[in-house]
DNA sequence: CACGTGTGTGAAAACGTGTGTTTAAATTAA
DNA sequence: TTAATTTAAACACACGTTTTCACACACGTG
């Protein structure tokens, strides 16, 4: 259990002071490249590493981004993380990771650890039940660095990273409209979440400029999980009259929906149509495989992650945050 | 963009000693009850956050653990993850994800920022191309706790979970010949990784318990992922006498089998019936379900946490590592 | 010889906390 | 009243690092 090497260690086996170790390590012109060389052999020899809390301490900044996300295990997020992580590495970063798992105390719980922790800024994805946003309002007061992705607080001016839900989900009932669907529901997220409007604006504005009637009956909201999407289906097909298409809030709502239907003895999409939202590798799998409207997670992370850097490096207080709109595409599958 | 309070702002407002500030939040009984609610008043109203980073410094340790997984988007680990992040959470620790992409180089990088980060402790999935564990013995000499998780390093004295991969293995193939399957294959992972080789020897034993012939065409070992089971599916396919049935070492490799299945326009299970590892959510919403054997995920991540904590709190070296064993279990659907 | 100019190094302070020890005041015991 | 004890707060130092400043020495120049 011999303890971590420091510089003093280093500087006691070769007769220096620790701050001529400190400059060696670091290129200082200042030293002797003889002396430097001893410095940097003795240092692989103790198999040093740097002490990055002191360092950090030191510097007053530290080299570690916060992320939280809703849930880790979904697919959507752990992509977003996989990019995040991807750039941070690449820039020296480490990354904080931990999850609301959808609750607002968590969520807030999570932010102050992450404070504490002195991350040097904060990537977020804000959970169902966040209708709140002093946390966050508290961490950028003291000069924090925040980005959000997807599910982001519309009315706090920070930097963001969302794909285009209003033109995903227009395109997506436009494409139902254009198959010949005529009966087209939606089954939406939790009502307040900006993605689950946003979405809801799609595809309502989708059915304006066709002139198509809007049936409130036809728009559910339920929430972001499979089983929402059962429950809105079912609610649909016990309508008096039962739509003839669905177009999800997202891939998990429509698979949930998939299941409601099949329960039915129903055909995918001969009775019914479905468009998810996301492009979850399991849309090519399902059957039959479900058109969905693809969002970029990975690259939404590396963007995210991208944006976060560069308001750190350039902390111009009053630079105006950025929105970052990144495109959709419609994938045609066999439930269309 | 003002600083951040520190118990040397509070001190000055109050007048008093920063020690004695430092005493007060820690409820040390040296300090009078009515000093000690000044100071918290004060810490609350200029919204006090401790400096982890000084208090760690301090006290030479942290609160944050450092986890090493190959890919964090894909469902096993991001599932894992996710436990270890729920009792990490609850015991106060923090989590510090990174992904070594399957590059040996790269873990070993991630270790090396991890413990310049001075994590308290280590949990990790070793990559595929991992055959050299000089960066973690590094790590234990210095004291580090460490756990691994499935994909472990056999030869290293330390604690480990992992999921009864040989019993999963030969339980799936026993199903297979009760189901009356004659030709059995197996679609392994990278040789000379753990899992690979317990899963392996599974399918060996089951074969032998039945006096089944084994046929050294018939085990193809190619890595994780679903190409590599497409790739493996489409040289069993070519054989002159192709199997009936087929084990693979996990699910995306059984699923990239489904693919080269259904382009030769074979049936399933008709023609070849298939085994999965792990139950990824992906097995029940394939055509045909996947059969597959079931591995605790989310209960492996808590578990490891659950070691780790215990082997920083009782930091007894000499103490007898263990193996936990995960049970899991067949989960019969209609790809069989 | 006195001066300035580099050059390489050491000394000390600082980042925010926590702890062991000391001091001053208040209380009790003799 | 004085000494002994308890209480409450202050002080000094340390954690590992970086940085500012100062110093010692060698060198060449006027």
């Amino acid at each position: 259990m011999n303890k971590r090497p420091t510089i003093k260690d280093i500087a006691a086996k070769l007769d220096l002071h620790h701050t001529t170790v400190s400059r060696a390590l670091h290129n200082h012109p200042d030293v002797q490249s003889k002396t430097r060389e001893r410095v940097l052999d003795m240092a692989k020899k103790l198999n040093y590493q740097p002490n990055i809390l002191a360092q950090n301490l030191k510097a007053q900044r530290t080299n570690t981004i916060g992320v939280i996300v809703p849930e880790i295990k979904h697919h959507f997020f752990s992509s977003v993380i996989s990019g995040i992580e991807e750039v941070a590495y690449e820039a020296g970063y480490v990354i904080l990771l931990s999850q609301s798992n959808e609750n607002y105390e968590r969520e807030v719980q999570n932010t102050k650890a992450l404070i504490s922790n002195n991350v040097a800024g904060l990537i977020v994805s804000i959970s169902q039940t966040t209708k709140n946003a002093d946390h966050f309002k508290m961490f950028l007061k003291s000069g924090g660095a925040l980005v959000f992705f997807d599910r982001v607080c519309e009315d706090l001016e920070v930097n963001k990273v969302v794909v285009d839900d209003h033109s995903g989900a227009f395109m997506g009932t436009q494409h139902l409209i254009e198959e010949g669907y005529k009966k087209i529901a939606h089954l939406g997220g939790s009502r307040g979440i900006s993605i689950t409007e946003a979405r809801y604006n799609g595809y309502l504005d989708a059915l304006k400029t066709q002139n198509i009637k809007i049936n409130q009956d036809y728009c559910y909201f339920g929430g972001f999980h499979e089983k929402n999407g059962k429950e809105g289906m079912e609610f649909l097909l016990n309508l008096s009259d039962p739509p003839d298409a669905v177009i999800a809030v997202n891939d998990p709502v429509a698979l949930g929906a998939y299941d409601a239907i099949k329960n039915r003895g129903l055909n995918i999409p001969g009775d019914i149509a479905i468009v998810g939202f996301s492009d979850n590798p399991i849309c090519r799998i399902v059957s039959p495989q479900l058109t969905t409207i693809r969002q970029p997670t990975y690259e939404m992370g590396k963007k995210a992650m991208e944006m976060l850097i560069d308001q750190i490096n350039n902390g111009d207080d009053n630079l105006k945050p950025r929105k970052e709109i990144l495109e959709t595409s419609l994938i045609v599958r066999q439930s269309t």
